[in-house]
DNA sequence: CATGAATGAGTGTTCATTCAT
DNA sequence: GATGAATGAACACTCATTCAT
């Protein structure tokens, strides 16, 4: 009686609600600045019921990492069509991720941020999630470059490289565009009209990056002098 | 005996010996979970004298983060060979950039990974010396499109996202290649025993970005159909 | 073993074992030499017990200040006989705090003594319980000047005055007696083996101040020529 | 050069200074919280000099106490006039003492609030001070009874609680008239009109008091019943 | 004589974590 | 199963105090 009985929920559905509320709580204030007690608090448990679950604060906080991390290899991967052209793939596979880390900005925001400023456990665990990606995209370029014509052309090493340089715009051009307003919800219905989808955003990187690769791929080379 | 008993040093070099020692264990450690112990113990120095000369832990963060945000725009404003052509500097920025970040892993981790992690104050800071060299490349790529004789091709608002996208390539590339060991987790490439100089990782950046800015400026478009 | 191991005590409880502890050390130490280790240390607890239930420093001194400020104001109050005449009920009242400030020692001193010493927040609250039995006094005063007979003879302004002066007098007559040794520094008379009792110091009380009171009621004037 | 040479001061001054510098500091923040920076500062002074001078914390604050209290009595000492009547007296030393009172209250605050709220060394030293005011006003009580030819009426012991009582009384009423408005300067130029003189808070305290001594010493006596 | 440079020791406060109920 | 009660360990910060110059 009194303040609305807890209903009793089962224990997944109970682990979901703390990671629920640790993603929040944990891109809001950062690892080490997020305490326990307001994770508890904002998951409507009790602190013990925390521990019971999941253990310790790291315990907690890899388990939201590794669901986070899978859930953005999961959109990205569903987003892709398996048997189109290569750079169709990759223009997909972009506008998954757009689409993703806008729908979940905290949940991006404790992967791109908070794991990668904590020590060793979790930026291995992360920097393995964005290297499964990577590879994804060297494949493509790979591929790419076969469809093209020229496999000889661009070494191993070289499509590493650019597969890196990509990522890392699309993760950049990603908080460039999340960035000025605040949470939006994953409906849409009242997004800024300026802010560009996912789609456009996916477009743009391609239309940077992919005509960059084909000539690229074509033999096409800068050199300094 | 021992540790050289209380050597008087002129505040202007402890305060520096003081912020090395920062940079340093705020990059290991992450800003909460550095501790003013330890950063005192690393300069040589007892606490009370990083108090009296740095305020505060939040204060010498800041004072870290503004040090090492100028030392790297100063770096890569220094690089740039002013007169030359937009590719030429666009090249020779990057290669500062690079040798910069590789010289000076701390100050760039404190700069990209801790202080973005934290709060307002600083993630301002920092996105404000990013916004700086964002707008410089964006400039860059002006000029270029106007020295290819096509400027009302570019929209401001898409050299801006194409700037953006280099710049975040850019950073990506600089953790790729100076990352200690790769990150390779099943067979994978894994990391090249010669890690390439900062005028080659520029030059490979090059190659990806410019030869696609170049086409794109040229009206070349890619689209999804 | 040893001192009983984490007896579960309910909350309550446990605050006022806080408070008496934080009483006894503020009494001896003063607010700013008392430290939060020795209170916790003296309540049988640990620190952070402290700070869960009391928060502060601060809020603990304030929760301590205000709790003895209410059982000295409780303990007059009941003293006093409600519908006696005003020269007994000001006796009684006497008594009544003669007594209470001889058996909680350290709270009269914290009162008195500690939270005068403080800045802003403790200095207006023990003003304010102070301002109250001044004001009670007043009103037996007036009471007792209406009693005989000559109300328009004293101004209000007077009668707070003289309700100052009576209230200071009491304050010091029972620092005085409750003085664990006499302060005489050469020969002096020194302290009677034989401390008075209460209703004995409010007598002496009653015999300095209520024969003058009654008189200047009277209309008697002392002038210094 | 640079920032105004100090000016060579001979010892005995600039330890005045240091000492008008603390009792400000004393009295505005207590014993505890007062920094000797603070202190130093305050002076015009670096703080090594005030250690060269004046030894520690404690000492200084001893030696504040010391010439606060010496003030004290001397201003009362030669308010009264050696040969006049005992109330004559006594209502001079009262008006010596509300003017000193009001003309220094930050001595008048360490003395009051701050040295008896510290440990042992100084609550006995201004405890001593204060026996000797009592003593004095014993003394005139004494005489007094001895003038209205009824020496033996009066216990020694009975006035020594007078005195205590009437001293306290004085006090009570100094703290009410200096208590609204804040520190007026020595001249007096401005003050409030409604703030009573010395010698009008001292003739309202021989109002009361002194008419209930004058009958007390005449036999008259209150009784409970 | 006067000071900038330096520190040992201590303070209030917080947090992740556990147990008894 | 769920929680109120409780703590060990650490951290940011301050201060009285002393040398070397």
């Amino acid at each position: 009686m009194g303040a609305a009985k807890r209903k009793r929920v089962p224990r997944a559905v109970r682990e979901q609600q703390m990671m629920d509320a640790a993603v929040r709580t944990f891109a809001r204030c950062g690892y080490r600045a997020a305490s326990m007690d307001e994770i508890a608090e904002r998951a409507g448990v009790s602190k013990p019921l925390v521990y019971l679950y999941l253990h310790s604060k790291e315990d907690l906080f890899g388990a939201v990492v590794r669901r986070e991390s899978a859930a953005l290899v999961a959109a990205v991967t569903a987003a892709v069509e398996p048997g189109a052209a290569a750079d169709r793939q990759l223009w997909s596979g972009l506008a998954g991720f757009f689409a993703h880390t806008a729908a979940h900005p905290d949940g991006w925001a404790v992967l791109h941020q908070q794991a990668r400023a904590q020590g060793e456990p979790f930026v291995v665990e992360v920097a393995a999630m964005r290297a499964e990606i990577v590879r994804f995209v060297t494949g493509l370029i790979g591929a790419a470059a076969k469809e093209a014509g020229c496999a000889g052309e661009l070494a191993d090493r070289e499509a590493a490289g650019l597969a890196h340089a990509l990522v890392g715009a699309a993760e950049s051009l990603a908080e460039w565009v999340n960035a000025p307003t605040a949470e939006g919800t994953s409906s849409a219905v009242g997004a800024a009209p300026d802010r560009p989808t996912a789609e456009e955003a996916a477009g743009t990187l391609m239309n940077f990056a992919w005509t960059g690769l084909d000539r690229r791929m074509r033999g096409a080379r800068w050199a300094p002098a």
